[in-house]
DNA sequence: CTGTTAGCGCTTTCAA
DNA sequence: TTGAAAGCGCTAACAG
C-alpha cells in the first residue's frame, strides 16, 4: 500500500495516531510492545511520513534555498556541491536557484522560497540591494550572505578580504623580481572584487613601484574580457613582464592572447589570477592564483544556518572572513632581467 | 503583517476564505468589486500563499528532484542549469541531489524526495538498478531517466547512441588518414558508455584497420585515468598516431602525459574525446570531441516531465534519443605519413 | 503510559 | 455569484 498514512498505521497497529507519531519522532516514551507493533505496521505498509503535512504542522520545512548567479559556472557549482553535501548531512534538502545575475529573477525566487517556507536561504547575490533581504530576515528565516556588507541585518555574512587578495597576488610577482606589473581590473568599480585593485596598488606602493593607467585595462570578468584586456596591454606598447588579473577567467583569456601573439608564459610574462577555478589547474601552463574556498565555504554557510534554524544560535549578525591563499603553479616565474 | 493567512485576507476584505482562494487561483468567477477588495487586502497585508498548505490540499508540490552523481562535475552542472531553467519557467522548483555515485545515497535521496512528495524526478543514476525506481513510478511520480534502459517502466528515457559516438569520433580520425589508432576505454564494461568502444571497433572494421589490445587501456573516466592510460600506451612501444578516448577527461589526461613525454599534439598524436565538457574548449590545443547536449538535455527532460505532471501526457514509456555531433578543434590533424 | 482532538493554511464540494 | 465547512496528514496540548 503506497501512500499509507499515519491513520492506516494506527489502525493496523491498533494504537492511536498520536502513538504512531511518537514512535516515528521518538518524541515521547512508548512501550516496547506498541513501538514494535507500530514499526511492523510501518514496514508492512511501506509507510513514508508525509513531509508536507509535517511541515504544515511543525512549521519547519527542512529545506534551504541557495541563490547563485549561475550554477553552470564551476565556481558556483563547487559551492552548490558543498551546500548540498552539508545540507544532506544535517537533514536538509536544497532548492537550487539560478538568478542569472538578474534582479528580477532573484526577487522572484525569494518570493518562491518564502512561499515554500524554506528554513534558510544562502545568497550569492549580485544585483540585489541588501535592504531587499530584510523581509526574509524578518520572516524569521535564517540567512547567510556572501561577499556583501550585511548592513545592520541579523544575518551571517561570509566575506573575503579582497584587498588582501590583490595584495597577495601582486606581492608574489614583486618577490619574483617583477617591476612592470599590469593589472586586469574587474568589470565594474561597484563590485566587491574591485577592492582587489586596491590591494594591487598597495603592494606596488610598498615596493615603490608604479603602474600606468594603460596597463590597467578593465575586463568583463570572463575569458573574453581577458582576451580583450590583453590586446589593450599589447597595444599600449608599454613594457610589462607580469600581470595580476582580478580573476582566473580573465587571466586565462589573457594567457591565450599573449600566447597567440608569440609570448611564452611564464618566460616572457608571468600571470596571476584569482579564484582557483577548476580550469586553472588544467591550463597550459597551470595558472598561479589566489584561491578562495568554494565547497568549504558552502559547507560553512550551512553549518551557520543550521545553528540558527535549530535554535542553537539565537540572534545577532555574524561576520566570517574566509581564508584565502596563494597557489603557485606554472604561470609565474622569476623576472628575467 | 508578515505571515498573513487567507483568513486574515478574508476578514479584511469582508469575504469568505473561499472567495480569497478563488481570487488567488482564478478558479471561479468572483465579482469585480470583491476581487478588488481581496487584491487590496493582499497587497496591504503583504500576503503570500503558503505553498506547503496548498500542496497538502492539492497534492501537488510544484517541485522536482534532480539526482546527479556530482554537481561539481561541469557536465552535470550544465545539466542542472538546464533543468533549473526550464523548471523555473514552468513554475517548478528543483531540489538538487548529489548521489556521489553511491547507491546508498541515491536510495536515501529517493526516500526524501518521496517524503517531500515531489511531482517528478530526473535520474542521472549510476549505481541504481532500474527496478529500484519502480516504487517511484508506482507512486505516480513523473520520472525521467538518463542513459539507461528503462525496462518496462512507464518513464521517459533519454539516451544517446553510444555506438554512434564511438563511431563518429573514430571515423573522424580515419578520415584524417590515421591507421594506428589507440582507444582509451571507460572504467567498466558495465557502463552504458562502454558501447563507445563498439563504435570504435566498427569504424576500424569498416576501414579494415585493427587495434591490438595493448593499445586499448581502460581508464577511470577521469583525468588521472587518462594520464595512466597514456603511460600504458607509451609503455607498449607499439606505434600509434591517434587516440580515441571514451571521454574528455581521459582525453585531457592523455594529452598532458603525451606532452610531458615530448610529444606534440596534434602533430605527433591526434586525440578525440567525448562529452564536450567546458574544459575541452580551453585546453592547449582545444580538444576535438563528440558533443552531447547538456543544458538542453536538462531542459528537454523537464518538458517531458511537465507534460506528465500536468496531465497532458497520460501514460506509456517514451524513449528519446539525444543528438550528438562531432566538434572538430585543434587536437586532431592529418596523419603525417 | 496512552488516546482524543484541535488545528496548521489551504482547496473545493455542496448548498444556497 | 458566494459562503460554510470538510478535510489533506500530521503534531502536540490536554486529559486521563
Amino acid at each position: 500500500m503506497l501512500n499509507a498514512t499515519i491513520k492506516d498505521i494506527a489502525r493496523k497497529a491498533n494504537v492511536s495516531t498520536a502513538t504512531v507519531s511518537y514512535v516515528i519522532n521518538k518524541s515521547r516514551y512508548v512501550s516496547p510492545e506498541r513501538t514494535d507493533r507500530v514499526q511492523k505496521a510501518i514496514a508492512e505498509l511501506g509507510y513514508r511520513p508525509h513531509a508536507t503535512a509535517r511541515s504544515l504542522r511543525s512549521k519547519r520545512s527542512c529545506t534551504i534555498g541557495l541563490i547563485v548567479p549561475d550554477n553552470a559556472n564551476p565556481f558556483f557549482a563547487d559551492i552548490a556541491r558543498g551546500v548540498e553535501d552539508a545540507g544532506f548531512e544535517a537533514g536538509y534538502t536544497v532548492i537550487l536557484c539560478n538568478s542569472n545575475a538578474m534582479l528580477e529573477r532573484e526577487l522572484d525566487y525569494i518570493d518562491v522560497l518564502l512561499s515554500k517556507r524554506v528554513d534558510g536561504i544562502i545568497f550569492f547575490s549580485t544585483s540585489m540591494e541588501i535592504e531587499q533581504v530584510r523581509p526574509v530576515v524578518e520572516m524569521g528565516i535564517a540567512t547567510a550572505i556572501f561577499y556583501r556588507d550585511p548592513g545592520n541585518l541579523d544575518v551571517d555574512a561570509f566575506r573575503i578580504d579582497n584587498r588582501k587578495v590583490g595584495y597577495l597576488g601582486t606581492r608574489h610577482l614583486i618577490e619574483l623580481g617583477h617591476k612592470n606589473i599590469a593589472c586586469i581590473r574587474p568589470a565594474s568599480m561597484g563590485l566587491p572584487s574591485y577592492r582587489r585593485v586596491e590591494g594591487f596598488q598597495l603592494a606596488l606602493d610598498e615596493a615603490s613601484l608604479d603602474c600606468p593607467l594603460p596597463l590597467m585595462p578593465q575586463g568583463n570578468n570572463r575569458i573574453s574580457g581577458g582576451v580583450r584586456a590583453a590586446e589593450q596591454l599589447l597595444d599600449s606598447n608599454l613594457p610589462f613582464t607580469a600581470i595580476f588579473a582580478a580573476n582566473d577567467a580573465m587571466a586565462i583569456g589573457a594567457m591565450r592572447t599573449l600566447r597567440d601573439h608569440g609570448y611564452q608564459i611564464p618566460r616572457d610574462v608571468s600571470i596571476v589570477g584569482v579564484d582557483d577555478i577548476t580550469l586553472a589547474k588544467y591550463t597550459e601552463p597551470p595558472l598561479t592564483t589566489v584561491a578562495q574556498p568554494k565547497a568549504d565555504a558552502g559547507r560553512l554557510a550551512v553549518q551557520y544556518l543550521v545553528e540558527r534554524m535549530e535554535g542553537r544560535y539565537l540572534s545577532g549578525p555574524r561576520e566570517i572572513e574566509l581564508e584565502i591563499n596563494l597557489i603557485v603553479r606554472g604561470s609565474t616565474t622569476k623576472a628575467s632581467n
